[in-house]
DNA sequence: TTGCGTGCAAAGGTTTTGCATGGCA
DNA sequence: TGCCATGCAAAACCTTTGCACGCAA
């Protein structure tokens, strides 16, 4: 996790803005693009990817993939995000596709499980969990 | 988990047997591309993608993505895979970026955790873990 | 014969990159 | 002043799609 980069810059301070007040929504970067374009704002489409690359390495913005074929999603969660405290992670239907937000302290055991067993440090919060969710089990959509 | 489909060419024989041979390996669409390349037996990737696509239907391959920037990555697991024995699954390590191969029965509590208590159906199989490996945590490389 | 599988080429979409320009410290 | 950030356009990349042809049943 890097520092805070050198240079602050009107746009860098927009987009952090900007993503601050969307803590637990998560957005890809054309989201971001097409919103100070709505604002009559234009930010550079490589200069939002730069940028959010850039929050990623801080730590402020969780960064999770999807699929293979829907953009990257990005999420505020602040510096505080890498504590042993509830955490909220996304579970991805393969059926209907949606996402889910769920908050469960219960991942915490298998995090010291694979710690304590598998000398791997699980990040719960960047890793999509796949599965059904309630709805498509039931078949109710 | 659909049926086995219609029609059996020999393309779509040679692609399964290459996979059966390669079980517990991952391998993405232009790895079987280059594959059937290099034996002469040129395979045109459309097909390749037709039939993984078809084959993760079937469920006798797992599909899961690392990136959103790297290809997707394809396993072959069989038809018995989602039984609540052991299981094979993948941490991604963020830092250097391999991928490790566990096998591991604790992931099966959480599973169950989930289902009881967020009635959302985990498939372990495909989900890929995010996290930091040992080499990169004790800092050798 | 019917209709699925195949191959080629082209399109689609996301993300990265090169390079000249602008702005922060 | 020096170096980083920006913007535009183009490139790179993986994956999907359209369409005509070939092949399995």
């Amino acid at each position: 996790m890097a520092e805070r980069s050198k240079y602050n810059t009107k746009h860098s301070d927009r987009i952090l803005k900007y993503l601050e007040g969307l803590s637990g929504v998560h957005i890809t970067a054309s989201d971001v693009c097409d919103h100070f374009r709505d604002q009559g704002e234009t930010i550079g489409q490589s200069t939002v990817y730069r940028q959010l690359e850039r929050l990623v390495d801080e730590g402020v913005l969780n960064k999770y993939n999807i699929d293979s074929n829907s953009p990257a999603c990005f999420e505020y969660t602040g510096h505080g995000s890498h504590s042993d405290g509830e955490v909220c992670f996304h579970c991805k239907c393969e059926k209907c596709g949606r996402v889910i937000h769920l908050h469960c302290d219960e991942i915490k055991e298998l995090k010291d499980h694979m710690m304590a067993e598998h000398h791997f440090m699980l990040d719960p919060v960047r890793t999509v969990y796949y599965g059904i969710c309630e709805e498509c089990i039931t078949g109710n959509t």
